[in-house]
RNA sequence: GCGGGUAUAGCUCAAUGGUAGAGCACCGGCCUUCCAAGCCGGUAACGCGGGUUCGAUUCCCGCUACCCGCUCCA
């Protein structure tokens, strides 16, 4: 696919996530607010769906008793849901303070207007002369140093003032981290064991772009998995591969999805492994791929930093960073978060495998793989074009829709009557409206699987036709065999 | 943060220094027995704030949002 073919498609997606009611701008109608977006009646049904069949996927339908193919054992999962706002300190322990707040520079020179770090202008060069230093040349004009915050600063309780500075959480991670004690103290589990969670998180992105794949409030599913350190590769590998395949089973199966690992100069200063889930979104440049969800092995680095304070690497390893006078820069919370293995009579810090998957991304992505133009023969056999979303059953907004074939002869009573009993088990439209074909066109464009369609053999024999969204091919099926012909097709959602 | 572009109805577009039309969509009606039919009627817009002007959707300035290219991307 080209850039102008690429474009053509995101103005297409965003025009019908817009027309359809999946996402809308955030205040739109007050100008809107950059990085902000509102999910709409069938975008907040896919988003559902997807963080269900994440949940269901990763912790209410996993087996805990048997093990994966090739691993040493099970594990357990289970699930949590941790606050937004956090006590600062979790913040200082885990790095974000420091790496979220930067005084940069700004040069305002023309020709010039690089940034850099204000702790660092001595050891930097001017673009423009770089023999000098930014602020030595003759044009170099430096800005006053500016606070740069990836993170949200909020106020705890009515008044301002900074010592109830806090923070709105820039990732869900350390929610679980910090709970890790308490799972283990009341959940009954040992290791290896998963925790996950799904939640908003927030970053004040330099760059809000790309329609809601880089937002500044998003959702993130994630699972800290704790192992034993020396299982920790394996338990990687698995997560990787997993997460890569539960893409692939909802649909995601083209060549705009791809596995990537880290190449070593990537890895951030902790991890010994990290892969990328990505997706060619259409909106990205040719070739350029965006993240979907990393999974990272991050070794103990989390525990260690919430109980011994934010680390930092050295020659032997990780380290305490520790301030001048040879204090932790900022220290953890003390506790001991170390696990005791009763079978080995081992005490070890557990290993951490980290599988972050953002909700919005995926959902985006979906959206953009779904999105199918193709031609469908009217009555007399001309092509005529039509917009499809091919999304999976377990994704779609609505599961199915029920429609009376015209609207009379006592067939809208007869379709309402299907669709109440359908309505307790799927998520079902019923719509009147227009020409059975116009009706069609219209739940396709909605992603809708199925159309159930009521006519006078329904009343006569009692059968509907069931139109399938992508091939547009019609089966009879009896009423009373329509549920579990439903539950067969849509997966038993 | 820098530079460029764009902003008119739900969507896609048009016209205009004298407050705006169309197609599609949507709603009501007629018709209609399987893939965007037709007919009648209807709802609905100049992103926000200033300025110039007798009068601004139109010209100018600022803001906001989106798009493109940089910068940034833990």
């Amino acid at each position: 696919m080209d850039m102008a073919t690429g474009r053509e498609l995101v103005e297409k997606v965003v025009s019908l996530c817009k027309r359809r009611g999946f996402i809308f701008p955030s205040s739109e109608i007050y100008g809107g607010l950059g990085g902000f977006w509102d999910y709409g009646p069938l975008g907040v049904e896919l988003k559902r769906n997807l963080k269900d069949a994440w949940w269901r996927d990763m912790v209410t339908g996993h087996d805990d008793t048997t093990a994966p193919a090739g691993l040493p054992s099970p594990y357990a999962m289970v699930g949590l849901d941790t606050t937004i706002i956090m006590h600062p300190q979790v913040w200082k322990a885990s790095g974000h303070y420091d790496l979220f707040h930067d005084l940069l520079v700004d040069c305002r020179a023309e020709g010039c207007k690089a940034r850099f770090r204000a702790d660092q202008l001595a050891s930097s060069r001017c673009p423009l002369k770089p023999s000098k230093t930014p602020g030595e040349h003759d044009a170099c004009d430096l800005t006053e140093p500016r606070e740069f915050n990836l993170m949200f600063k909020t106020y705890i309780g009515a008044l301002v003032d900074p010592e109830s500075e806090s923070y709105l959480r820039p990732e869900t991670a350390q929610g679980i981290f910090v709970n890790f004690k308490n799972v283990l103290a009341t959940a009954r589990v040992r290791l290896p064991f998963g925790i996950a969670q799904i939640g908003k998180s927030f970053r004040n992105e330099i760059t809000p772009r790309y329609f809601t794949f880089r937002s500044r409030e998003f959702e993130q599913m994630e699972i800290e998995f704790f192992c034993r350190p020396e299982e920790s590769d394996a338990w990687y590998t698995f997560w990787r591969d997993r997460r890569f395949a539960w893409y692939v089973a909802l649909g995601l199966d083209s060549d705009r999805l791809r596995l990537r690992d880290h190449g070593s100069d990537e890895l951030s200063h902790y991890s010994c492994g990290t892969a990328d889930i990505e997706y060619a979104f259409p909106f990205l440049p040719r070739g350029e791929f965006g993240e979907l969800e990393g999974i990272a092995h991050r070794g103990d680095f989390d525990l260690r930093s919430h109980m011994e304070g934010k680390l930092i690497r050295d020659d032997q390893g990780l380290a305490v960073e520790l301030d001048d006078r040879g204090r932790p820069r900022h220290s953890g919370s003390g506790k001991d978060l170390s696990y005791f293995d009763e079978e080995t009579q081992e005490r070890f810090i557990p290993h951490v495998i980290e599988p972050s998957a953002g909700a919005d991304r995926a959902a985006l992505a979906f959206l953009c793989e779904a999105y199918t133009e193709d031609n469908i023969p009217d009555e007399k056999g001309v092509p005529q074009p039509r917009v499809v979303l091919r999304l999976h059953p377990r994704l779609a907004p609505v599961k199915a829709a029920v429609l009376p074939l015209i609207r009379k002869e006592g067939l809208p009573e007869a379709a309402q009557e299907l669709y109440r009993q359908l309505k307790a088990q799927w998520n079902v439209a019923y719509d009147e409206k227009g020409s059975i074909g116009r009706r069609y066109r219209r739940q396709d464009e909605s992603g809708t699987p199925l159309c159930v369609t009521v006519d006078r053999e329904t009343l006569a024999a009692g059968t509907v036709t069931v139109r399938d969204r992508d091939s547009t091919t019609q089966i009879r099926v009896s009423t009373k065999e329509l549920t579990s012909y439903l539950a067969e097709r849509l997966g038993c959602y």
